[in-house]
DNA sequence: AACAGTTTCAACCGCTTTATC
DNA sequence: AGATAAAGCGGTTGAAACTGT
């Protein structure tokens, strides 16, 4: 990792420039970063931020290339299999978002964790559960989501094979109608033909069409996961 | 059109982990 | 083994954008 000589830089910077830049990152910057980026490679932050004359932290400089420069990121709209997706693995790891960040491919641990914070969180109330309780993760997992993927399922056979949709990642899951436990590909096998790690149309139908989480949370469906919740607990 | 309230998201902060000496 | 610095992570904040009145 960084060494004791790229240590020293930092430190000196840190001693005869005490007015380090702050807040929303300027056009230009963005261009000196990516071009130090392109040239040098990635890593070694505080180093990139002195020699690229960057008046930023070595951690603002980082932050600021794999949240927002990075060839490869993905920003704007979660896809449908993408909220499916968030919303099974934070089942599983809880707040670990850059491990979930690593199952959504140029998605960021950040747009995720915003992603929870703004949507998730929020339906959660409306269901007057805490998001990270057992209530909430068990609505999402056995109600929520396998009636998320029925609708899709629904909405594929509705429009059978269009064949002018744009390339998502697509999921991969067993027959959640019988048993809601989701089958993620946890690394590089199905990648490696598909370039994600998830693997089937229907969602993606479903995503193109406009679909998305809040459709779902509607009146109705909110009616029928407060009735689940009040069956089972 | 103007204002207030709400939502979104980029960026910062502080803590922990990892690498190097 | 301990000290130090960088990298990484998750929580939080605040400004901008959006929405409702």
């Amino acid at each position: 990792m960084g060494s004791k000589v790229m240590g020293e830089h930092a430190a000196n910077q840190s001693k005869d420039d005490m007015s380090v830049r702050k807040g929303p990152w300027t056009v230009e910057e963005d261009t000196i970063l990516t071009n130090y980026v392109a040239t040098h490679g990635e890593g070694h932050w505080n180093f990139v931020a002195h020699c690229a004359d960057l008046n930023r932290t070595g951690k603002s400089c980082r932050l600021r290339w794999l949240n927002y420069l990075r060839p490869d990121v993905r920003r704007g709209n979660i896809t449908l299999q993408e909220q499916i997706l968030i919303l099974d693995l934070h089942s599983r790891w809880g707040n670990r978002w850059s491990k979930i960040a690593e199952h959504l491919p140029g998605r960021t641990d950040n747009e995720i964790k915003n992603y929870w914070r703004t949507r998730v969180i929020k339906q959660a109330k409306q269901l007057r559960c805490e998001v990270n309780s057992k209530q909430f993760r068990d609505a999402l997992r056995h109600v929520w989501i396998p009636r998320l993927l029925e609708r899709v399922r629904a909405s594929s056979e509705d429009q059978p094979g269009s064949g002018t949709e744009r390339r998502r990642p697509t999921y991969c899951c067993t027959p959640v109608y019988a048993e809601p436990e989701l089958r993620v590909s946890s690394n590089s096998d199905s990648r490696e033909t598909t370039g994600h790690p998830i693997g089937n149309g229907s969602v993606t139908q479903a995503a193109e069409q406009g679909d998305s989480l809040e459709n779902l949370w509607s009146e109705e469906n909110i009616w029928f996961l407060r009735q689940q919740l009040c069956d089972e607990f």
